[in-house]
Parts: C-alpha cells; sequence; structure tokens
DNA sequence: TTGTATGCGTTATCAT
DNA sequence: ATGATAACGCATACAA
C-alpha cells in the first residue's frame, strides 16, 4: 500500500482510454460518453488521484495562488484582515502565501521574486513603509493596495480606512469629555494612515476652536527590543518630566494608547478622571486593559471583502470601472478611558 | 516598455548560445567558459528574466515550499509561531503557505489536498482538533506535528510545549501564595495539551496533599458569537451562584483567565487579595490587562525553530535518528493577579 | 565547453 | 465521442 503518486497518464491506462479524455472527464468539458465518465471517475477514485496542480498552472499560465504582503502578520489587525482575506480566496479556490516582510525592504523584494516566480495570479500588499511600486514583480500582475499607497496612483487600486475621519473622532470624543489641551501621540510619522489622522486631530480641534499647538505632538520611536507600549510610556514621562501639561491623549494604536495609561498611572493620576486617553485599531487588548480603552474601530471584514471582491474582478477581466480609491469608515467604541 | 514575461529559451537566443547553457550558467553547475557566463548574466539582466519556479518545480519535482495548518491565525500563540517558522524558512529558500482551518475538518481537508496539487515538500501542522492522519497527504511527506498528536506516532516528530509542566507550575504558585480550594477553568477538553495540564493541576495538588476535587474543575464551551472570555465569565458566574467557593484559579488560557477575572471583580471581591488567578500562553493581553496577570510563557521561538530544523532535516534526508517526541520546557511568568 | 533531445503532468487543438 | 500531439519553461543525460 504504498502511496506513490499517480498522474493523468496511468488514469488514462488503467481506463482505457486517453489522457485527453480523462482531463476532459475531470474538468467536465468537451464531449463524452456517460459510460466513460463513470468508467474514469471510479479509476480515480481508487487510485486516491488528485490533479497536479504545478504542471496545471505551468499549462495554464494560472497558479490560482494570490500573494499577500504584510509587515506584521502578529499585529492583530493585519492578521485580522489577512485571516479573512485568506478565507475568503480559500472559498473562491485561491490559495494565499502571507509574505511577512518585517518592514524590511530586502526581504520585501526577495518576497515578491518569489511571488513573481511562482506566478502568482494577484497580489494584495498591506501597509509598508513607502509607496508600492517594485519592478520584481510583473507589472501586470493584478494588484490592490491596502492602506500602502501605490506609486501609479491612477491605475492601482487602494483601500484604506478613513483615517482622517478616525483622527476626527477620537479627537472629537475627548473635546466632547471635556478635553482641552489633548496631546497626540504618534508613532510611524511617515505612514499616510498616521498623516490623516493627525489631520483628522487638527481639524476636529479647529472645528471646536482649540489652537493646534505643536508641543501636543510627541513622536515616538521604538527602539530594538522595547515594545511601543514601553516607548510610548517613556515618551510620555519625559515630556511631563520637562512640565508638559496636558488633559487628554489620542494615541495613533491601542499599543502606545496602553502606554500612555501607564504612563500617567505611575504618576498618581487617573484615567479618565485626571486625564482621558483614546486609542485606534480596536485591538483586543484595548478590551482587556484597565481602565478599557476608548479606540477607534476599523471594519477588517469590509477591507477584506472589498480587497478580495476588486481583486477578483481585475483577474477576471470583468468591471474595468472601479474606483481606484476606496475609503472605508471607522466608528467609535467608547470604553471607560473616555 | 512592456514588462512581458521573458523564457530562458529567449536569453539563449538572446546570448547566441542554447538553452542548456543559460540553465546551467544560472545554476551554476556543468561547465561553460567565463566568457559566455558574462554574456548570459548580461542578458539577464538587461531582459529583468525571472526564473519560473513554476516550471522549475514540475522538472525538479520539488516546489520549495512548504505547508502550515494552523487552527486560527489570530491566536497569539498560533500568530508567533507560524510568523517565526515563516522567517527561518524563508532565509532557507521556502516559502510558505498558511492554512487557517478555522478547526474545520473540511476546510482542513480541502487544504491537503490542494497542498499536495501544489508539491509541498514538507508540511507542518499545529494544534487541532484530533490526532492527525490524512489520506488527502502524501504518506511520505515530510510532516511535523506541532501540539497535536500524529495518527502514526513511531514516525512522525511531534513538538510541543511540556503543558504538564505548565499546569504544574501554575499550579504550584498558587498554591505557594497560600490558595487551598483552586478552580481550573478548561476549554477544549479534547486536546491533549490540555489533558496535559490537567495532570500537571492534578499532580501539584497531590505533591502538597490538597485533594483534587471534581467540582473545582469548571469546563466551558463557548458558543457562536461570544469570546473565551465572555464564555469563562458566564460559567464561573453561574456555578458561583450555585453556592460554589474557592480562592484560585488556574485557566487554561489567558483569555479565559480574564474572564474569571472579571466574574470575580464583578461580585466584588478582589485580585489577587481575595482570588488568584493565573493563565497560560502569555497572550500581550496578559500583560496588559488589569490586574496584570500570572501566567505560563511557552518558548515559542524554540518550538519554530526546532520544527524547522526537523522538518528540514527529514526533507534533506539528512539524520534519521530523530527524536519522535520533543518536549519544550515552559516557564512562569509571575505577574499581580498572584 | 556546448548543443540536442527528452520528460515532468496538464490542457487544448486538431484530427478522426 | 475520442485519440494523438504540441506546448507550457525548465533541467539533465547523452552526444559532439
Amino acid at each position: 500500500m504504498n502511496q506513490r503518486k499517480v498522474s493523468i497518464k496511468e488514469i488514462a491506462e488503467l481506463s482505457g482510454v486517453s489522457v485527453a479524455t480523462v482531463s476532459r472527464v475531470i474538468n467536465n468539458n468537451g464531449r463524452f460518453s456517460e459510460e466513460t465518465r463513470k468508467k474514469v471517475l471510479q479509476v480515480i477514485k481508487d487510485t486516491h488521484y488528485e490533479t497536479n496542480n504545478i504542471a496545471k498552472s505551468l499549462r495554464m499560465k494560472k497558479s490560482n495562488t494570490i500573494g499577500i504582503l504584510v509587515p506584521d502578520i502578529s499585529n492583530s489587525f493585519f492578521a485580522n484582515v489577512v485571516q479573512e482575506i485568506e478565507s475568503i480566496l480559500f472559498k473562491k479556490g485561491y490559495s494565499t502565501i502571507i509574505c511577512n516582510t518585517d518592514r524590511n525592504e530586502e526581504k520585501e523584494e526577495a518576497y515578491l521574486r518569489m511571488l513573481e516566480g511562482k506566478m502568482i495570479d494577484g497580489l494584495i500588499v498591506i501597509s509598508g513603509v513607502k509607496e508600492f511600486g517594485s519592478t520584481a514583480i510583473n507589472k501586470k500582475t493584478p494588484l490592490i493596495c491596502i492602506d500602502r499607497k501605490p506609486k501609479d496612483t491612477k491605475s492601482t487600486i487602494l483601500i484604506e480606512s478613513d483615517h482622517y475621519q478616525g483622527g476626527f473622532l477620537a479627537t472629537e470624543e475627548l473635546i466632547s469629555k471635556g478635553c482641552h489641551n489633548i496631546a497626540i501621540i504618534i508613532h510611524r510619522d511617515f505612514l499616510s494612515s498616521s498623516k490623516e489622522r493627525l489631520l483628522g486631530y487638527q481639524n476636529a480641534l479647529k472645528k471646536y476652536q482649540i489652537p493646534f499647538k505643536e508641543e501636543n505632538v510627541i513622536h515616538v520611536t521604538v527602539e530594538e527590543k522595547m515594545s511601543r507600549t514601553e516607548a510610548a510610556k517613556a515618551a510620555l514621562l519625559q515630556k511631563i518630566s520637562e512640565g508638559y501639561q496636558f488633559d487628554g491623549v489620542f494615541a495613533l494604536n491601542d499599543r502606545l494608547a496602553i502606554g500612555a495609561i501607564h504612563a500617567i498611572l505611575d504618576l498618581g493620576k487617573k484615567v479618565p478622571e485626571d486625564i482621558k486617553v483614546v486609542g485606534f485599531d480596536n485591538d483586543p487588548i484595548s478590551k482587556y486593559c484597565y481602565p478599557c480603552l476608548t479606540t477607534i474601530r476599523q471594519d477588517n471584514m469590509l477591507i477584506a471583502e472589498q480587497a478580495c471582491e476588486n481583486l477578483l474582478a481585475l483577474i477576471d477581466g470583468t468591471r474595468k470601472d472601479m474606483k481606484k480609491h476606496q475609503v472605508i469608515p471607522v466608528t467609535l467604541v467608547s470604553r471607560a478611558s473616555t
């Protein structure tokens, strides 16, 4: 009972027909008699034949595989989006190769070459340091960007949350709870999403006639071997030690927000009584930290669905009129920290 | 400048040599003159040629691809292990197809067929409902199980944390802090890891001459649309309402532990003063919840390294004498909840 | 050192 | 309705 690999050729021999006929039966195209169909199917069952997709891909110039580039799969937002994408695509008969780039440009290029060599039918790029555009990948490979601007803005599709709205809602929440002097904690300020969130913050201030002050912007850089939470906490404590005062914090993600909370509690102040805090992402920790964190929820399901839908449309060549920039609304999740 | 796909054949023509020679240059095997080498490499550079791995795989019967089966990639423990595995394998020239099975048996089978069709060189299976063994995958495909017993125990390698030790350490921690009546919250009791953790709990009790009581075992089942945390909280509250009393809780994972904490706090009791809690997994939330959660940390890096090392050895056919059952030590992370 | 020819497992074209 | 065969892109045994 040695389970050797069996090919279409052997199926043909065992069935007493040609490989062509077997292929037709398998793919159910072309004509063949009911009799041969039964016979062939029986042999396939008996031999546990599985079609060799490598050969099929080569012949068809279609791999039924799509690649996903993601900076860090252990980030809860990315993990959720990727998981959902993978699930949707699988239902459509596609397999997904998830590439964790670690925000490393070389690694990204290497991955792209690998994906190209595997003849991927499409590519989804999630977030990342700079505009996306690489010579490693064929220009005609269908491409969807999520949270990352493509170099070729006018022909490739960009899907992202309404980061501006998120920043606005977060800030408005703080203002509505009585904050007048709101710090904003920024991590990767070069990301377009960060810029948009900052803009939302600024415009919310403007709406309520609160002057924007440069000193309220706290940039944190995360050193090696340090978590975002620790870095944010350190940065805020440093700033406070220099005499900085504030009554609210909008952190560009939940990890940073937790760091801010820790800093505040460390100083003997209370959240939300003395200082209120809002994060971004609706990371699971936002629900379980203390106090529970008010945050902005991105609609990752919708993002994933829309990405897949658009990508598959590009692959199939149906619909050429898709919107090049699709913005997904976000919502405020109000919890104890405000 | 239309970037059409260029094959080895065209490289041959442009270089004025045969495809065989080009192939030899590319793979740097066989003999060829320095002159042709230069010429060919130049043409390759000019044309942006990339080797077609699909064709190569078909010819070589080796895809340089490995598959990973995982129940739920958004689980922090799985995400970490998978990420590390992927990173290691990538360095070794392998790409990884991550398959999220959702603990769904049909999906698992479908994935395995897909992977088989892609001629994967190896397979890593992480956790899962029942013993692993499927006819969909070729018996001779190198296989490593992590946290999941293989059907064929004596020939396939199983790598797992020392769940027994984890259960023991967790329970001992509670006892050493003065607990005498320790509840244990179990979720998927059919998992071998769960059984081992329970066993560790029982033996720790025995060591300190505390009688094991069946009523201390709380089984929770997670309904659709309900989180583990909510389910654990509900289960514990239910039990308490029936008059159940205890002074410590060992939850088989951190999400359950948080649920327990919430239940306890809801009743106006204090953690750790009135009741102490220990979790399992060292999930990020354990660090940021309130109070911070004492938990058991699995060494996911080591698990990943060991899995890759063993898998690659199986693929290369080197070393035939690997231990079939490899147990990775765990450590206690002591925090505020005890 | 280099070229020719074959085959990997499929699908598709063109006969019959 | 079915069969023979070419082609997909590559690596290699064998010739030259």
